[in-house]
RNA sequence: CGGGGUAUGGCACAGUUGGUAGUGCGCUUCGUUCGGGACGAAGAGGUCGCCAGUUCGAGUCUGGCUACCCCGACCA
């Protein structure tokens, strides 16, 4: 009889995260395949959930007085040119315009896979004094990057993201901000899409082409392999340098403005799926859900009860709870729990005959799959213990999945098999972090920054570099990537 | 960029030595059902990825092209 808890033909997550999945993005209609190599289509139920992770950072963001604009989709390729390490990291991902209005263009235009350098050039030309400082502007838009290998979500060949972009008259205010950007991912991650993770440094190879310092937000997966659902970069002078972007400092001396910028993308989505769905399907963590309780009349009900069924969803929406009542013809009431199941809504009420009379409604929690008779007054709260439930439950995995190693054999052992966080001392010479990637697949994630208030760096400890055995100061964070 | 695979109704696939284009799911209509993916009957839907060649005749054989997917190296 377990037999009809089985999906008839979603993929299963416990055989392999992979196929399940593409196959449940597909199901769920989160998103499809674009006729364009390694495009997507975002699909009105998945681009929901970017609307929501909107909705819940965007004030954020303008209440830390960063203001939404846009700027062209097209760059000119100079600009990307005048940064060296910048262009260098991402000429190998640009798709560029040749050709425009039936000729050849005389200056190639790159379509934007980060928009520093346009940013910038404006910013150059709206600043005099130091008195303009500080400049913040974000913003939501599309980034072009051609990988050459795609996987929905997580990496596809354009994606969205909110692209953040301050200067500053001092380093110090810059850095304050690279820091509440993390931050603010951070809680968004926690709160909203009910992931944990670690926040932390990148090594020198790892950060961003052109930073100074890259901060990162990082996430352990089912399988053990790591998801980077951020970042944000102190800039320091480096591109107003490049772009020979001075203002005037109170003494009338030229001052390169200290520069940082933060991004978030809807690869985060990717992480939300894969992180918290079954075999069933999706789970949606209530936060974040289009629609936190799916309704099902029972088919064939009586009118009454119909009536009743539309009296709840009204109930509910009156509290503000995001409710659907799925009452579409020719389909039973199994198939409707299995394709509200597929798709993870927090809550499914079932509404018949005897809901009616009694004047309750038997509700289904996605996660636990427990089903019970409850009053609408209990629906709020049963949504807030799945939102924490979900997070607690990936808080476990992390933590469960993160190994403390002294030795490299203890490292290759984990990463031939479970994988997952390790934590070892590394001499931060990258000839180490190259070698222990290509020998453990793993690589350096962070060096992780659960300080306490007020610490800006790590403290320092005594060991030795799991690599090469020479001193080492800190632990850092080794996993293999997606 | 290397390796592999696929291309035939909306989807998943079959199609034998070349001889009238098939099955399942889905879809439409009607009826019976309806508390964990209901059942029956009747329907609609295809220039077989593109271009050339061989042949009386090509989904099938040959050559070329294109696209997409999967696996590795690079990345949010």
């Amino acid at each position: 009889m377990q037999k009809q808890f089985e999906k008839k033909e979603l993929k299963k997550k416990s055989d392999n995260l992979s196929d399940w999945y593409t196959d449940v993005i597909l199901k769920a209609q989160l998103a499809d395949y674009a006729p364009i190599k390694g495009c997507m289509v975002i699909r009105p139920y998945g681009f929901a959930l970017w609307e929501g992770i909107q909705h819940y950072m965007d004030p954020l963001i303008k209440a830390h007085k960063v203001e939404n604009a846009y700027f062209p989709l097209f760059i000119p390729e100079k600009f990307l040119n005048l940064e060296k390490e910048h262009v260098e990291g991402f000429a190998p991902h640009m798709a560029v315009v040749t050709f425009a209005g039936g000729e050849e263009l005389k200056e190639r235009l790159v379509v934007r896979p980060t928009s520093e350098t346009i940013m910038y050039e404006m910013y150059k030309r709206w600043t005099q004094s130091y008195r303009d400082l500080p400049i913040r502007i974000n913003q939501w838009n599309n980034i072009v990057r051609w990988e050459k290998r795609t996987y929905l979500f997580l990496r596809t060949s354009e994606f969205l993201w909110q692209e953040g972009h301050c200067a500053h008259n001092t380093h110090k205010e810059s850095v304050s901000e690279v820091r509440w950007a993390l931050d603010m991912y951070k809680e968004t991650y926690q709160n909203l899409l009910a992931l944990y993770g670690v926040a932390g440094v990148k090594s020198e190879s790892e950060k961003f082409a052109g930073a100074k310092k890259t901060y990162t937000f990082e996430m352990l997966m089912p399988d053990g392999k790591a998801l980077q659902g951020c970042t944000s970069h102190d800039l320091g002078q480096n591109f107003a340098k490049a772009f020979h972007w001075t203002v005037q400092d109170e003494k009338g001396q030229p001052l390169y403005p200290w520069q940082n910028s933060w991004g978030f993308s809807t690869r985060s989505i990717g992480g939300l799926i894969m992180a918290h769905g079954d075999d069933q399907g999706l789970i949606m963590p209530p936060n974040i859900a289009p629609i936190q309780v799916i309704l099902i009349p029972i088919p064939g009900s009586s009118p009454k009860t119909i009536k009743y069924a539309i009296a709840q969803r009204e109930a509910l929406k009156k509290i503000g709870i995001r409710v659907k009542c799925d009452d579409k013809d020719g389909e039973s009431a199994g198939f409707k729990f299995n394709k509200w199941e597929v798709r993870g809504v927090p809550i499914r009420l079932e509404i018949g005959d005897k809901e009616a009379e009694e004047g309750i409604v038997t509700a289904v929690a996605r996660d636990t799959m427990q089903k019970k008779k409850v009053s609408i007054d209990e629906i709020s709260g049963m949504l807030e213990t799945i939102q924490q439930n979900l997070l607690e439950t990936h808080k476990k995995f992390t933590l469960d999945h993160t190994h403390t190693v002294e030795s490299y054999d203890h490292f290759k052992k984990i990463m031939a098999g479970e994988r997952g966080f390790i934590s070892a001392f590394w001499c931060e010479d990258a000839s180490c972090e190259t070698k222990i990637k290509a020998e453990t697949k793993a690589s350096n994630r962070c060096l992780p920054l659960d300080l306490p208030a007020g610490r800006q760096v790590p403290k320092e400890e005594k060991g030795t570099c799991v690599h090469c055995g020479k001193p080492a100061t800190h632990r850092w964070l080794f996993a293999q990537a997606y």
